[in-house]
DNA sequence: AGGGCAAAAGAATATTTATACAGGATGGCA
DNA sequence: TGCCATCCTGTATAAATATTCTTTTGCCCT
């Protein structure tokens, strides 16, 4: 799961520093995703990473959106408020309890997922919008096993 | 000459993107300092250029937080790393290369510009909501210029 | 269920960057 | 002057990172 990983990355890279892929490559091991040091050179090209400065180790590109809690505030939202999903071409449509739209609405945002280009929130509805209808699909599926 | 060369990259690159440091070697020299890439290595080392982010290219850690206001680090990062502007509405979708929507949205974010109402941020597009149509309008247009 | 795709990851390798070591230049000082 | 000590650099090589090519995996569509 990429996005998951990368998601960790971020997180790694940010509490503390790394130096190299290989050290990269161990702390993402010790949270579950076992990978190669190839995988890994992609995952930084993709996230931006600079390397280099002060100490020589990856940084963010100014600071990302704050994404450790974020993601695991995601999850509890989903579970939380989430009451259907359904597709429609590249958007999902989420529906949650009166008022909870926001809540929902917001700790998605927060989580920065790569396939999400925006979402728009009411009262009890959320229009997500995906890059795609290939990635919004594959968003609902994820959505639904939470 | 050590001083000397040092400064003549970083020259060098705050006006174009280098990539390796052998793209850098050739530079350096058409500027009259024919040295190896070792030392070089070393000179990147001792002015702190970082490497990766959008275009793979070193970069100064110049334009730190505390030295630039975020209006300029907002132009900085429009220019760094727009590619396309589009209004719909009151809204704007702005594009960048994959993985750098997160880091412009931070720039906007921060700018605290007062016709944006938000912003949300996915991979490489940014929806950006504005109070009504005519600032949108007028947002966008101030955004090309970057 | 199975075939066809496309995304993702791995293995091997190429490319790029960092460093250990050594030599030459320079400056201080008895 | 002669003798360090230090700084800077090059050479050779090690280490780190990127890429090419291949395999695997997951998803969609009969």
């Amino acid at each position: 799961m990429k996005a998951r990983r990368q998601a960790i990355i971020l997180d790694i890279v940010r509490s503390e520093p790394i130096r190299s892929q290989e050290q990269l490559r161990r702390r993402v091991k010790a949270r579950g995703f076992d990978v190669t040091q190839a995988t890994l050179s992609r995952d930084v090209r993709d996230l931006g990473l600079m390397k280099g400065g002060a100490d020589g180790a990856y940084r963010s590109p100014e600071g990302e959106r704050s994404s450790r809690t974020a993601v695991a505030a995601f999850a509890r939202a989903m579970s939380d408020y989430l009451s259907s999903v359904e597709q429609v071409q590249q958007m999902l449509l989420l529906r949650t309890g009166p008022g909870q739209a926001q809540s929902l609405g917001v700790a998605i945002d927060s989580a920065g997922l790569p396939e999400v280009v925006g979402t728009i929130a009411g009262d009890d509805t959320i229009l997500v919008i995906a890059r795609d209808a290939r990635r919004a699909r594959a968003l609902a599926k994820r959505i639904r096993e939470y």
